[in-house]
DNA sequence: CGTATTGGTTAGCCTCTGCTAACCTTGAAT
DNA sequence: ATTCAAGGTTAGCAGAGGCTAACCAATACG
């Protein structure tokens, strides 16, 4: 038999349970890129709440079509909404992603800084090694980053 | 004047010096999948002179078109050569390169290991933030890793 | 000797994520 | 009222970098 390769299907003891859309099930994934659009958006949100997808690319320094893309595959995995004037916020589970996202950021930067490099290069640096590193890596330098002096703290 | 977009015009007080062609000079700058196979060429030739593209293709979990392709720009980019038997090895500008990414591999497994992360995580992390992190960010971490003491060196 | 295995390549597909060009709406502003 | 700008979307391209299928050459083995 053969199976369409677009779809999963979820089978308990050769009954199929559900199927679903592989292609639905894969926009449930944020790639490294839709934690960028997603952690900009909650940065920006809180400065302000009037924030457009204009001001996400602005930010980034990505095209107005970058961004519509990223924002519609955001909002299809439920994790942004639009109201009718464009203005962009997260839902819950958004603002948790982030939240986790903007943790490491913060802590990474906190480290390299600790480590000797300047708050510019480190937080720019995070930014990038804040989508690779592991969850056991940084929870293991979250609770180092925890023990540091105040000093290191500014 | 419409100038042919794959072309690269070198020019000197409106003199053009040479032109080259853009995909050919691409194939200089190695992205950061070439530089993991780079590094990995580099590992196993350490470890035995008779490595063939077969091996760093099980290395690195990764199939035989795949590494052919990789290891196709390689050579073109002057950084490994293949014998007639399809042995590899690198070029000193191969070596060289490699030698420098692999010494953020052992300098930020070393550094991860300071902040409490175990030997393997700290290996397989290492893997991705070599490639990530700023030369900036990393010729201060690798001071920072120079007065350790010896204790985290082991 | 003929077949099987090993190593490599070619062709071609797919996803991710940028981009430009072009278009649509809507709301000023002349 | 017409026109222009702002914000967004659609269509479609590019390039990096995976993959499979299929093929080729050379070696090994029954």
């Amino acid at each position: 038999m053969e199976i369409d390769k677009n779809l999963l299907l979820f089978l308990f003891s050769n009954d199929i349970i559900f199927i679903i859309d592989k292609k639905e099930a894969m926009d449930l994934k944020l790639m490294e890129s839709g934690q960028m659009y997603l952690e900009t958006i909650y940065v920006l949100t809180r400065r302000s709440s009037q924030v457009r997808a204009i001001d996400v690319g602005e930010h980034m320094g990505f095209s107005k079509p970058s961004v519509s893309r990223a924002i519609g595959l955001l909002k299809k995995g439920g994790f942004v909404t639009t109201d009718d004037n464009g203005f962009l916020s997260l839902t819950d589970m958004g603002r948790e992603t982030a939240e986790k996202i903007y943790e490491r950021h913060t802590v990474i930067t906190k480290i390299l800084m600790h480590l000797g490099v300047d708050e510019a290069t480190a937080a720019e640096d995070a930014c990038r090694i804040e989508h690779t590193i592991s969850d056991r890596s940084f929870e293991t330098i979250k609770k180092y980053a925890e023990n540091l002096p105040e000093a290191d703290d500014k």
